[in-house]
DNA sequence: CGTTTTCAGGAAAACGTTTTCTTAATGATA
DNA sequence: TATCATTAAGAAAACGTTTTCCTGAAAACG
C-alpha cells in the first residue's frame, strides 16, 4: 500500500505537507502543492480513510435506524426510499459511509446498541419512525454519545433535531378534500398507533376537521396493520359514508374488507406509497417523499455534527390521487 | 474515551495483556484474564474498532453494491431483500460495516468507484445482478484490489465467487408445470435482457422444454420493463395459448395487457416477489428468496476473505402459485 | 540439583494519518 | 542595515490498537 510517506519521499517534501496538500490547507506554496500533487499521481496514492479517522477523532460515520423486523417481507417500500435517500446525501456530503441497521430495538438491548455504535465509532443516528415514547429510542439519544436526528418523531434535546411532515395539517387537508368531494358525514377513522407522533398528530388533523365540518368520525386503532383495518372495517363500515385510514397499507386493508362485504365506500390513504398503483383503487392520499425526508436528516445529522443545535424541519407534503390502473377490471 | 491503556493500567498489566484478552489469545492465565475483564467492566471500556482495523489491516468492511437508479421510485422489493438479508448475515458474522451503494454504473466511474472502495478500507464486494458481460464490473472485479462475490453472474476468476439459484432448471420446471396443467402449445415467451446471465440461463431452460414437449415458442426481449412486456403482449398474444415471462414484473405488464384486449390467457412469471399478491392474479412463478441469496453471498465472501478460493453457490428455488387475493374483484 | 523447555507477560515498533510546534527564510519596516 | 513580522515547510508527537520479540520464572526432565 502507497501511503502519505511515499507520496512526501517521491515530491521530496515532508509528510506533513503532503497531508497539508490532501486538506486543502492554504499555506502551502503553489510550486510545492504541484510537486505533491504530481507525487501522488505518479504513484496512484489513495488516502486512508482508517487512518485519518484515527488520527483526527473524526470518522464522519453515520448509522441509520431502521426499526424493521428481520424477516420482515416488507411489501413495505418507505424503509428503501429512506435508504436512497439517506446515503445519496451522505455521499454527496463526503460522510464516508451510512451503516444500515436492523433491529427490533427492544429495552434490554440499548446499552448493547451504544456499545455497537460507539466501537463503529458512529457520530450520528438518524433514527427512524419511533416515537418519543419509545424508552428505547430515548435512552439512546440521551446517552449524549451520538448527535441525532429524528424522522416522525419530535426531538428530545439540543443535541437532537427532527424532521417530518405536518401531519396535523395533512391529514386534516387530505381529509377536507376528500369529505368535501364525496360528500360523507359519518367517517369511519382508522388510526396508526395509540401513543404514536405520527398518529397523535393526524388525528389532531382529523379532530380539527370533524369540528369545522360539524362531521360524525368514529375512531378505532388499526396499528398501521392491514388485516386490523380490515377487520376493523368489517366491523364498523356499514353505516359510515367513508373511510379514512392513517396510512396506506390500511387502506387497502379496508378496501378488501369492503370487497368482501360487497359494499361501496370511498376511502381516502395517507403516505402516497407506489405500491397503491397496485392495488388499483381511486383514492386520495397524502404523498410524503420519504427520499428526500432522509437527505433532508442527513444534512441535518451534518449540521449537528458541526456543532449547531437541534431543530425540527418541516417537510413539505402533497395531496394526490391515486391514479385508476387498469390491471383492475 | 477510555483506552486500552486505562485498562492496562487500572488492571495492573501491560497493554499487549489486555490486547490478548480482548482477541482471546490462549497464552494469557484465567488470573490474569479476570483482572483485566473486571477493569473493562468497571471503567466501561469498548474497542475503538478503527485503531484495531488500522493496527491489524483487517477492517472487516463489506459493500454491497446495488445497480440502481437513483430515484429509483422502487416498487422493487428486491433490492430490499438483498440488504436485509446482507446485513443482518454480516452482523452475525462480526464482519463490522455493508456499506450500501447505489449507483449507475457505468464504465467511466470504474476508477473512482476503486478509489472509494480502497479509501473506504473495503475488503469485499457483493455485487448484485450485473451481467458478466458488463465491463465496469469486470473490470472492479479484476482490479484484484477485493475479493467479491457476485449474486446473479457467473464468477470471473480465484478470488471470486458467485451465488444465484439454478435459473435454467427453475425455469424449465415452473414453465413445464404451467404448461402441462394448462395444455398450452403455443407460447409466447418474453424474455429478460440480451446478453444478460440470468436471461440467457432462463433461456435455456424454456428452450430445452419446447424441446422436449414440441411447444412453439415465440420469444421477444422485454429487458425486465413491465411496459415492454405489456407492449409485447399487445402485439403478440392474440394467437398464443399462454404467456411466459422471465419476470413477475414483465408478468404484470401482460396481465395489464391482456386485461386491455379483453381476452384470457394464462401467465407464468418468475422471482415470486411478495408485491404480485397485490396485482391479485393468480400466476404460477418460481420464488426465489433473496434475503437468504444475499446473507450466502455474505457468508461467502467471509470465506474467500479468508483466503479460500473462489466458487460457485447454487441456492434453491422454490415453484409456487401466488394466491388469489380478493382486493381484485 | 542442574539443565532445558514451556509459557505468562511486558516492551516497543508499527499501522497511516493529523496537528502542533518550531525553524528558517523571505519580505517589510524604521 | 538592523529589526520585526510573516509565512512556507519540516520534525515529531499523538490517535488506539496489534503483533513481534524478548525476558524471566516456573515446570519438566535426566
Amino acid at each position: 500500500m502507497v501511503s502519505i510517506r511515499d507520496v512526501a519521499k517521491r515530491a521530496g517534501v515532508a509528510i506533513s505537507t503532503v497531508s497539508k496538500v490532501l486538506n486543502h490547507y492554504p499555506n502551502v506554496s503553489a510550486k510545492t502543492r504541484e510537486k505533491v500533487n504530481a507525487a501522488i499521481e505518479e504513484l496512484g496514492f489513495v488516502p486512508n480513510s482508517i487512518a485519518s479517522a484515527l488520527s483526527s477523532k473524526k470518522t464522519g460515520r453515520l448509522a441509520l435506524v431502521l426499526d424493521m423486523d428481520k424477516h420482515a417481507q416488507s411489501v413495505d417500500e418507505i424503509p428503501m426510499q429512506y435508504i436512497i435517500g439517506a446515503i445519496n446525501k451522505a455521499k454527496e456530503l463526503g460522510l464516508d459511509i451510512i451503516t444500515v441497521f436492523f433491529t427490533m430495538i427492544q429495552e434490554m438491548s440499548v446499552d448493547e446498541m451504544i456499545r455497537y455504535f460507539q466501537s463503529q465509532s458512529i457520530e450520528g443516528l438518524i433514527i427512524c419512525g419511533l416515537s418519543k415514547h419509545d424508552k428505547a429510542i430515548y435512552k439512546l439519544v440521551k446517552s449524549g454519545k451520538f448527535k441525532s436526528v429524528l424522522i416522525d418523531a419530535p426531538g428530545v434535546d439540543a443535541n437532537t433535531s427532527s424532521v417530518h411532515i405536518d401531519n396535523a395539517k395533512a391529514q386534516y387537508e387530505v381529509a377536507k378534500k376528500f369529505v368535501l368531494e364525496s360528500g360523507s358525514r359519518k367517517i369511519l377513522y382508522i388510526a396508526g398507533k395509540k401513543n404514536g407522533y405520527v398518529s397523535e398528530e393526524r388525528l389532531k388533523g382529523i379532530r380539527q376537521l370533524a369540528d369545522e365540518l360539524g362531521l360524525t368520525v368514529f375512531i378505532r386503532t388499526g396499528n398501521f396493520s392491514e388485516l386490523e383495518a380490515r377487520k376493523l372495517t368489517m366491523q364498523y363500515a356499514k353505516n359510515k359514508d367513508a373511510i379514512i385510514c392513517a396510512s396506506d397499507l390500511m387502506a387497502i386493508g379496508a378496501m378488501k374488507a369492503l370487497i368482501d362485504m360487497d359494499i361501496y365506500r370511498p376511502v381516502c390513504g395517507f403516505d402516497g406509497v407506489s405500491l397503491m398503483g397496485y392495488a388499483g383503487k381511486q383514492m386520495h392520499t397524502v404523498k410524503q417523499d420519504f427520499s428526500s425526508i432522509a437527505a433532508g436528516a442527513v444534512e441535518e445529522l451534518s449540521r449537528l455534527m458541526e456543532g449547531e443545535s437541534g431543530r425540527e424541519i418541516i417537510m413539505p407534503h402533497e395531496l394526490i390521487r391515486i391514479k385508476y390502473l387498469d390491471v383492475i377490471s
